[in-house]
DNA sequence: CTAAAAATATACCAATTGGTATATTTTTAG
DNA sequence: CTAAAAATATACCAATTGGTATATTTTTAG
């Protein structure tokens, strides 16, 4: 059964993940999450260890939300090569979809964490490195169905996909133009039917 | 004539411009100023007005040094494509270089900045801007001798780069794997032979 | 309905935050 | 060498920080 104390977890993250992954880790007080919940400090140390145990649960809260989201997207079609247009279909929407949960949590919390937060970075890195894993997995899968041409390294390409979609969300952001995800997608797109091909 | 306190500010942001890069505005405090140059809060609000006065001169400390240098190394070649292939050259030693900045100022204070400090968000976007435009001259310098297609949209493939190669960024810090900006300037570098060739 | 357990609120803590007014020291021009 | 000006150090400020011990309230099982 659900416990009082797991629906006050769920609730709090709900209100205080889209914090953290706009403000950081060091920027986000413990005010601002007794505020924004209107619960007191003994609800929220009563729940979680301390802030930095907020932090990163925070931060899986609402990369789940995210992981969700894509797959949700991706189980449209069956086919690995479908699937790939599907992901930078998924992005397409990104600039706005993010913003609801705070931002990208993998930039946001990557450059937040780096240099200040090692739990919080590794979180991140296992997150990047699953995401890689997938979409290389896809590529593997479309070789195996005779869509996608043998030749290609399937873990190199993935890297290659999952830096040039972060780039894009970087500039989006920091230059409030959705024009470089937009282009940037279009370049994916490209790759994928030059490069992929059989 | 240099006064005693330009050469206190300058010495400052030598110290200070490393900790603000790698820790972010917010994580940065007036102790870690006054413990790293070993010098009082007097002297510091002496030269500065306040934090947010000293983080945008740190920023704008760091920027100046990293576009001198790429500055500097552009001028081993004189053929526009040859700067080309020289940015991509540059950033093949970024990590290293970057390093002793603190990370890629861009990348850190973009993320940090934003919806924290519209100040620091502006300087971001102007320095973007500004490196957007100096390689679209650059490619237009190309048109114009001959050596790069009049076909291509300088400010567009000059975006594309700068999108690419910020995703390089921030994926070798986050991974802490050089893998990622030297796949990526390979990528570049095959662009630039495939697409601006005349 | 009740007693125990669980969850939450309250009241407190020392340490730190960014910042300022003023005293002291250092630099500068003559 | 000296007086004025500039630069820096000192001593302070209220507000906030993350966190804890304990009191109170709410939930749960019987």
């Amino acid at each position: 059964m659900t416990t009082k104390a797991e629906l006050t977890s769920q609730y709090i993250l709900e209100i205080v993940a889209p914090i953290f992954n706009k403000n950081g880790y060091a920027a986000t007080s413990l005010s601002d999450v007794t505020n924004a919940t209107g619960l007191t400090k003994g609800a929220i140390y009563g729940n979680f260890k301390n802030k930095e145990d907020l932090a990163i649960a925070a931060f899986k809260f609402t990369v789940k939300n995210m992981m969700k989201r894509i797959t949700d997207h991706l189980s449209n079609s069956n086919s690995p090569i479908e699937k790939l247009y599907l992901i930078t279909d998924f992005y397409r929407n990104y600039y706005d979809y993010s913003k609801e949960l705070g931002g990208c949590p993998i930039l946001n919390i990557g450059v937040d964490a780096n240099n200040q937060n090692t739990l919080l970075l590794q979180k991140v890195k296992e997150v990047i490195e699953r995401i890689q894993d997938q979409v290389a997995t896809l590529i593997e899968d479309g070789i195996e169905a005779g869509e996608i041409s043998s030749e290609i390294n399937a873990l190199y390409f993935a890297k290659r996909l999952d830096t040039m979609i972060q780039g894009a969300i970087f500039m989006t952001y920091t230059m409030e133009d959705d024009f470089y995800i937009q282009d940037t997608m279009d370049l994916i797109d490209n790759m994928i039917k030059k490069e992929l091909k059989i």
